[in-house]
DNA sequence: CGAGAGATTGATGGTACTCAAGGACGGTGG
DNA sequence: CCACCGTCCTTGAGTACCATCAATCTCTCG
């Protein structure tokens, strides 16, 4: 594994990692710090397709596709292992316990969209609200980033907003909402969940502790 | 990549091929017909993630993380290539270019989805619903299911909607305003693109003609 | 012929968007 | 030190989009 890794790079918050229809000569795992993959319409809108965390690949597509279609920004300060590209194929050749661990993670990649297009396309905005507080939480208390109930958020409401779908106006009406109900709130970078059942009961919410992670 | 195959199988229109949170000892690929993935929330909404179309992984999930987030079914007569789940990591091992067309394939279904997730979180109704026939009909094209600006559709409106995270009524009206302005029709299971070029503005839909799908 | 599924259209209401203004905060420079 | 930004969040008013409920029609199938 290590013969693979051609260094480590530190980026700053809101620097760009890997741009859509550019081809970097590298690919990344991230080793620490938080980023979130994203798409544009050429009209502005956007949409946040995800968030990277510790032991998330960045860049999959690019290595076997040779081809990006999406944006990866950094939201903190971000450590990340970097790999050539042009060396991924011999991954498969030489390291099969990589190659597969790899494939693994990109499996759950999957398996997270998937939750959240479920969640866009069918939840109400206060429903994909309580999911994605959920799901980031369970995501980062597993890395060690969130402790008792309580995640310190990296990122704007903004950007909540571009993963659910909606404005930033309407987040903000929905966190209303749902601090008046004492469910959960959102004040000075934290999110607090105050009441996880009635969240898991009101947006659905199913935990998915599957098998551990592979390392990377 | 023969003696992986286990033989083929023929399932009928309607029936399930996996079934969410259930365990076959079985995953696939599509060699003929259409099917598509979908998941559910307790409450009867649904979302349609995906369509799968011939040179597509089924079960991949299942067969890398032991776990079935989605259902998936059979829209036409399906004829699939079976293999055994628990075979697959000696794939890994012993077939790289196997296991590598493998991820192959997978790094494009998740690109799909992205694709999918910014129509459903950031598009209009009726922008979702011309990206979304564009999208189907060129990868139905490229598999010889679709030609001349012509597609025959094996679903019903109403998978359509789901998979755009619309109700069926709002895509009937939303399928008028496109017949009435000369762009598409929908008609007895049929779509025709009659505009191709507008509706490519309309949706701001991007061609997406990678690298050719390896062989499976 | 009746039952059922799918599609279309109308009427009505709710959810979420747009436009707009204001407050809180941190950083910068006079 | 404090005025002046820019960014982020909040709240209000008015509107547009899409959902819901319901009726009708077609088509297929038993």
């Amino acid at each position: 594994m290590h013969q693979f890794k051609r260094g480590e790079l530190v980026v700053e918050p809101g620097a760009t990692i890997l741009l859509e229809n550019s081809a970097s000569p590298h690919v990344y795992t991230v080793l620490e710090g938080w980023a979130y993959r994203h798409k544009g319409i050429a009209d502005g809108r956007r949409q946040v397709l995800n968030f990277a965390l510790p032991g998330d690949l960045v860049g999959l597509q690019l290595a076997i596709l040779n081809d990006m279609q999406h944006t990866v920004t950094a939201l903190t300060q971000v450590r990340l292992c970097v790999f050539q590209r042009d060396s991924f194929w011999s991954v498969y050749h030489d390291h099969p316990a990589l190659a597969h661990a790899m494939t693994w993670v990109a499996a759950r990649e999957e398996q997270l969209l998937d939750g959240l297009l479920l969640s866009v396309g069918q939840r109400s905005a206060i429903e994909r609200t309580v999911y994605l507080a959920l799901h980031l939480y369970d995501r980062a208390k597993a890395v060690g980033y969130a402790t008792r109930d309580l995640l310190r958020t990296p990122f704007a409401q903004g950007h909540f907003a571009d993963a659910l779908g909606i404005t930033s106006v309407h987040l903000s009406r929905t966190l209303r909402k749902l601090r008046d109900q004492g469910l959960m709130r959102w004040q000075e970078g934290t999110i607090y969940l105050e009441n996880r059942p009635e969240l898991e009961a009101l947006a659905a919410y199913e935990r998915t502790d599957g098998e551990p992670r592979p390392l990377i």
